[in-house]
DNA sequence: GAGTTTGAAACT
DNA sequence: CAGTTTCAAACTC
């Protein structure tokens, strides 16, 4: 009986499965014949629990905590994984049954914590699995299907029944497992949805049923149990990349070698990433994220409460999308820094806190990495962080040394930063012990995780010195500070102490780095793709602009006219060339305005738009896009890259990530390369959000349907106008780029894509600016936000509007930068997006606000 | 890892 | 606003 079920796993499994299901289960066999009532009580406890104790995800160190938590998650598990469907569940529970089978062999062999599990008993068990690994994978996928019910999965999380469920699960993963091989064997091969319905039905009995094995095994000890949880999280979660990494590691992991399942896991990892596409494609990955995320906030037990609460809650939502980017990123920081239901929440603070979980370094990942979500999965990427971090966690868990477990964390991350690709990786999460990658960017001012981090001494991190403040994210673990002040605990001070700041120059804690957003639906391929440029520029005397002292070629863009840099010899694009630049793009753009003349429709305005953003493209092979280019060494392989894309800006951010194919197979992008510019972009996007909107609004921007500025009111057009050029414009373009992760098509395809018109608005819009060497107008936006996140009023107050008016040609600027000249070119691209989007989003009353300006 | 260089931030 | 100082990162050895 032990034997036969294996081999004849196939379509033979049926009648081998249900012989060992039988042999072992001729009580249970009774019991399932017998009464529900006698049923329940009896087996009732374990059924369900047993069965998804195996996903556990939460708690990965502590899976008594994670059970007892938040019943709040419930909910949203169950949702979740009834939206996910089947499938996902299916090939999570597969994994988790062979996986903890394995796992549970090569722990049990060294403890003897199993020995409640009758001989017999485990032995099948092992079997079943072996000969699993040994079938076809396609069976897997059939059986995918099988434990998908979600109630039972919420009932296995409200349950309480601890550690024992995790083993449990794993015995009845298998058994389950079995019988549905039965069920499949008796329906054939038919569809394999029927089949997967089929086993669900049966999923319950057998749960029941396994429960009896469940209640054998159930003594294991906890490490057991996180190892299972650990890896089934992310098989759960259906990253490709993070199954296939977590293979790797678990096979590489010293604590695991033993483990016979790793080739099996791989298989089944394929399996499941089937699955995981197929959800990903039903448009679900929004929802595996929250769920992702939701556990992995769950996992930190200690740190969990915030977490949890904030699921739970009606900020669940805005937390959720936060986190998606940022949490996932950092997850260990998440539970420290997370304390979004602070006072502050809502403030710069609060995001901060939120993106102090995603360190900027980690946003550069993210950007790098979400192109491949895109062209995959788009929910994997961050999936694939948390899900390493978790893993490479609770495997070390056990393991005293902390130290370990911190480089692992960081280990991990630099995996991802640098992009490495599947295969790659395997390397890099072998690595508990590969300390020199840390080292070696131990000077940089990101770490390997690409998390930001500072070393401040003396400006106890409340000044602009400090990388994180200047961020607006709080310092971790990471950083090397002295003395540190900016930190969680001391909100308040960070608070104050920035808007002290902030008194003193409001943009001191705006982007750096803007992004000529230029992309226009429409005339992408029209705009040039290195656009952004340092806002206040650089000033270098002897760097030349060809070191990080530069921050403009920290930043990887170009440098401009606002730049005082000497000898510029910005790899990226030089200050001369930049002012060459504009002033070809001021010359055909007048030429356009002259055509244009004497029309005032709209779809005049749009034409010229077209011709601004034709000349812009006519830039584009003086300024390459740059900031895709890691380092001055690879400015030039970036240049040829760029080439080859589409010059919108947009693009150029998202370049970086796109190009992660390239980066991949050239082994480019380089993590703090990324990092910057994801810092930044984080940066741009933590602003914004914090000066213009709420949390939730953070996210809309780069979900256009909901939109904060709808809220700010349409008081007056010319100041939703310039709000909504000036800042969200880096907002855009940044927000465009965290699309990429999460599926930023939408937003480039959406009717009125912001983007372009945005964009364009803002560098025309600014024009005026100052200084902005940009024509941005760096301290109008910021200054607006600021005021009260009514960028309306903000705006009335600078009212830059009637200067825009002003045609941007005269200006320097070529992007729209010209203030004076500006306004003409603004103008128009203001109204060219009006058409296009009036009532969907607060973009309409920016686009408002400029019709009320040219008609003023 | 220590020391130097650099340029931004802060200060006057 | 300009000049100076302070600071921390970037860089070099």
């Amino acid at each position: 009986m032990m034997n036969s079920p294996i081999p004849s796993n196939d379509n033979n499994g049926s009648s081998s499965a249900s012989a060992l299901n039988d042999n072992h289960n001729d009580s249970e066999q009774s019991s399932k014949d017998s009464p529900f009532d006698r049923y329940v009580n009896t087996l009732s406890p374990l059924i369900t629990k047993a069965h998804h104790a195996a996903q556990g995800f939460l708690g990965l160190n502590s899976p008594p905590l994670v059970f007892k938590s938040p019943c709040i998650s419930h909910r949203e598990t169950r949702l979740m994984e009834r939206t996910q469907g089947t499938q996902s569940l299916s090939g999570e529970i597969y994994q988790s049954a062979n996986r903890g089978n394995s796992l549970g062999k090569a722990l049990g062999d060294s403890r003897k914590s199993n020995s409640q599990q009758p001989p017999s008993e485990r032995f099948i068990a092992e079997k079943d699995s072996d000969s699993r690994n040994d079938a076809n994978t396609q069976n897997y996928g059939s059986l995918l299907s099988i434990d998908a019910d979600s109630e039972d999965i919420d009932q296995a999380y409200s349950a309480d029944q601890g550690v024992q469920q995790s083993t449990d699960a794993a015995v009845s993963s298998l058994n389950e497992l079995n019988r549905s091989n039965k069920n499949i064997s008796k329906e054939g091969n038919g569809d394999k949805n029927k089949e997967s319905l089929h086993l669900s039905e049966d999923s319950n009995k057998d749960h029941q049923e396994k429960t009896a094995y469940g209640q054998e095994s159930k003594k294991i000890e906890g490490e057991k149990n996180d190892i299972q949880w650990d890896y089934q999280d992310p098989t759960k979660l259906k990253s490709n990349l993070v199954s296939s990494v977590i293979d790797k590691q678990y096979c590489n992991d010293p604590h695991l070698q033993d483990v016979q399942g790793c080739e099996d896991y791989n298989e089944m990892v394929s399996t499941s990433h089937v699955s995981a596409e197929n959800i990903s494609q039903d448009g679900l990955e929004a929802t595996l994220k929250h769920h992702g995320i939701r556990r992995r906030c769950l996992q930190f037990g200690e740190a969990a409460k915030p977490h949890v609460k904030l699921d739970a809650t009606s900020n669940e939502m805005k937390m959720v999308k936060l986190s998606e980017h940022a949490t996932s990123l950092c997850p260990q920081r998440g539970s420290r820094d997370f304390p979004l239901t602070g006072p502050k929440a809502g403030t710069a603070l609060h995001l901060n806190s939120v993106i102090n979980v995603m360190p900027t370094g980690e946003a550069a990942t993210t950007g790098v990495r979400l192109p491949e979500g895109l062209q995959g999965m788009k929910s994997t990427p961050l999936i694939r962080l948390q899900r390493m971090d978790n893993v490479k966690r609770s495997i070390l868990s056990s393991n005293p040394d902390r130290q370990t477990l911190v480089d692992t964390r960081n280990e991990s991350h630099e995996v991802d930063s640098s992009l490495s690709t599947d295969a790659g990786n395997s390397e890099d999460f072998n690595e508990p012990p590969n300390p020199r990658k840390k080292k070696k960017k131990t000077s940089v001012n990101a770490d390997s995780n690409g998390c930001k981090r500072c070393n401040c001494k003396k400006t106890k991190c409340l000044k602009l010195y400090c990388d994180c403040f200047a961020l607006g994210i709080y310092c971790t673990d990471p950083c090397a500070c002295q003395g540190c002040l900016n930190r969680p605990e001391y909100a308040e001070t960070v608070s104050e102490t920035k808007q002290q700041i902030e008194a003193r120059n409001s943009n001191a804690f705006a982007p750096k780095i803007i992004k000529p957003n230029t992309d226009n639906m429409e005339d992408k391929n029209l705009t040039t793709p290195s656009s952004a440029r340092h806002k206040r520029g650089c000033n270098c005397k002897r760097s030349k602009c060809q070191k990080k002292y530069c921050e403009c070629y920290q930043a990887n863009v170009g440098c401009s006219s606002g730049c005082r840099c000497e000898g510029c010899m910005n790899v990226n694009g030089k200050k001369e060339d930049y002012a060459a630049m504009e002033r070809r793009t001021l010359s055909k753009e007048r030429v356009s305005n002259i055509v244009e003349t004497g029309s005032n429709s709209t779809f005049h305005n749009k034409l010229e738009t077209v011709s601004v953003k034709k000349n812009h493209d006519a830039f584009s092979p003086i300024t390459p896009s740059l900031q895709f280019s890691d380092q001055g060494k690879e400015a030039a392989k970036s240049r040829v890259i760029s080439g080859n894309y589409p010059p919108c800006p947009e693009f150029n951010v998202s370049m970086i990530s796109s190009s992660s194919n390239y980066t991949r197979s050239s082994e480019n992008l380089h993590s703090s390369h990324a990092l910057l510019e994801t810092n930044e972009m984080l940066r741009t996007a933590l602003y914004d959000s914090q000066n213009n909107c709420n949390n939730v609004n953070m996210m809309d921007q780069f979900t256009p349907v909901s939109h904060p500025r709808s809220l700010s009111g349409a008081s007056s057009f010319s100041s939703g106008t310039n709000e909504w050029t000036n800042i969200p414009q880096s907002r855009l373009s940044y927000g465009s780029i965290r699309q990429l992760h999460g599926g930023s098509l939408r937003w480039r395809n959406s009717p009125f894509t912001p983007s372009t018109g945005v964009g364009e608005a803002h560098y025309l819009e600014c024009s005026e600016s100052d200084n902005t060497p940009f024509g941005i107008q760096e301290n109008e936006t910021p200054d607006i936000l600021r005021e009260g996140s009514t960028p309306m009023r903000s705006v009335k107050v600078n009212s830059p509007t009637q200067k825009r008016v002003s045609p941007p040609q005269r200006r320097y600027h070529g992007f729209g930068s010209s203030s004076s000249g500006g306004l003409r070119s603004g103008r128009k691209f203001i109204l060219k997006s009006v058409p296009t989007f009036p009532p969907l989003s607060p973009c309409v009353d920016s686009k408002g606000n400029d019709k009320e300006d040219l008609a003023q």
